[in-house]
DNA sequence: GGTAAAATGTACTAACTGGACCATTTGGCA
DNA sequence: TGCCAAATGGTCCAGTTAGTACATTTTACC
C-alpha cells in the first residue's frame, strides 16, 4: 500500500512455487546438457532468479534436484503425447500416425532424450525408484496396445504381435535419431539430420514398423 | 642374472607397453561405467598395476586418457567386424546376415556402446577431432555399401536406397537394444532382454530392414 | 500489532580431485 | 663401467564443489 516498488524495497516477495519452478527449469537444462556429475550446483544457482540456498532448501541435495528434474522431463513429454487421438482411424493408419508422431515428438524434445541417455548411463538407478515416472510410462503404451488389439481383431495385424516389442521398435528409431545425432553426424556428415533426409527416414521407419506389424 | 626374483628386488622391471595397455584397459572400463566427469583418475590409478604418476606421464591429462580409451573402444569393435565375410552370399541374405551380426555384436560390446553414449552426451566433441576414429568408421560402412550395390544391380533392392540411411536403421535397432536397456527394463520389465525375446526382436529387425531395402 | 513458522540472503567450510613436483631406478650404449 | 635418457614411485598442493551455519525478512494468523 506504500508507493515503494519491489525494486526499491530492501526485502523481497515470497513466491515458493515460482522459485521451485524456476530452479527445476534451469536444473533440467543443466543436467541435460552436462549429465549428473558434469552439472554444477553453483552454475544452476547462478542461472536462477534465486540462490543456491533455495536449491538445498527445496530439493535437499544434488541428487534430489536431479531426480525431480528427471520427473519433470517425463511429465512434459507425456503431456505432449496426450493430445494424440487415434481412435477414429483404422489400425494400420493409426499405427502409421503414431510412429510418425513419436518420431517428430522425440526430435522436438532433445532435453528429454538427453535425460534418458544420462539415466541409462547410470543404469536407470534413479528412474527405478521414481513412482511418478513408473505410473507415467505404464500409461504411455496404452495407445499402442489398443491399436494392436484393434488390428488383430480386424485380422490385419499378426496374431503374435507384442505391444511392448513393437514399442521397442518404434522407440529405437525415434530415440536413436536424436540421441546419436552427434556421433553419427561427426562420422557421416549432418545431411541425414536435415529436413529432406529426415522425412525419408521417418517414412522408412513407418514402413519398417508396418512390415513388422502386418500380416505378410 | 642373479637369483633374486622380481618380488625380492627393491626395484622393478620396466615395461612401457604393458603399463600403457594396463592403464588403457582400466580407463576404458571406468569411463564406460561412469562417464568422463564421473570417472576418477585416482580410481583408475588404484585399479592399475601402476600409479597415477604414469597416467599423466603417458597420457598427459584426463581428457587425453579419455580420448585414447575412446579410440581403443572403436578399434576393438571394428576389429571384431572385420572377420565377417558376406561376399559369397546373395544380396538379400548378405544383408540379413549383416543385420543379425550387428545386432549381436553390439550386445557383445556394451562398453563400446556406453562410450558412444557418453560421446553423444558431450556432442561428439572428442570423437570429432580423432582422425583414428574417423578412418575406422569410413571403412565400417563399406561392407553395407557393397551389398547395396549388388542388390541394386540384381534388381532386388530399391534404386533410391542410400547405404548411410540403411546403416542408420541398422544401428538404431542394434544400438538402442543395448543403450536403453536399463530404462526400458525399469519401466517394462527385463523379459525383453532375455534370450527368447531377444531372438524375436533380432528377427523383427532383420525383417524391418529387408522391408526397407527390397522392392515392394 | 504481535508472534511464529516459512522463506530467503550471505558467507563459509570441509572434502575431494586433477594435476604437479622431486627423487629414484632402470636399461641401453659408448 | 660409467653415463644419460626413459621410466617409475611417492608426496603434496591449489582450485573446485557440494553442502552448511547463521542471520534476516516475509507472511499467515490471531
Amino acid at each position: 500500500m506504500a508507493m515503494t516498488t519491489d525494486a526499491e524495497r530492501r526485502g523481497w516477495t515470497q513466491n515458493p512455487e515460482a522459485v521451485k519452478e524456476d530452479i527445476l527449469t534451469v536444473a533440467l537444462s543443466e543436467f541435460a546438457a552436462r549429465g549428473f556429475s558434469g552439472a554444477r550446483v553453483d552454475t544452476i544457482a547462478s542461472r536462477t532468479q534465486t540462490s543456491k540456498r533455495m536449491i538445498y532448501y527445496y530439493f535437499g541435495d544434488k541428487l534430489g534436484l536431479y531426480t525431480r528434474a528427471l520427473e519433470a522431463a517425463y511429465l512434459e513429454v507425456r503431456e505432449g503425447e496426450a493430445s494424440l487421438d487415434l481412435d477414429h482411424l483404422p489400425p494400420q493408419e493409426a499405427l502409421a500416425r503414431l510412429v510418425a508422431f513419436t518420431f517428430d515428438h522425440h526430435r522436438a524434445n532433445p532435453d528429454f532424450i538427453r535425460m534418458v541417455m544420462i539415466e541409462n548411463i547410470h543404469n536407470a538407478e534413479n528412474l527405478a525408484v521414481s513412482q511418478v515416472i513408473r505410473d507415467l510410462n505404464v500409461a504411455a503404451i496404452d495407445k499402442l496396445a489398443d491399436i494392436c488389439r484393434r488390428g488383430q481383431e480386424a485380422g490385419v495385424f499378426r496374431a503374435a504381435l507384442d505391444p511392448v516389442a513393437l514399442h521397442w521398435q518404434i522407440s529405437a528409431a525415434s530415440f536413436f535419431n536424436v540421441s546419436n545425432r552427434p556421433t553419427f553426424s561427426a562420422i557421416f556428415g549432418s545431411e541425414l539430420f536435415e529436413e529432406p533426409a529426415q522425412e525419408v527416414i521417418r517414412q522408412q521407419t513407418v514402413e519398417a514398423i508396418l512390415a513388422i506389424a502386418c500380416k505378410a
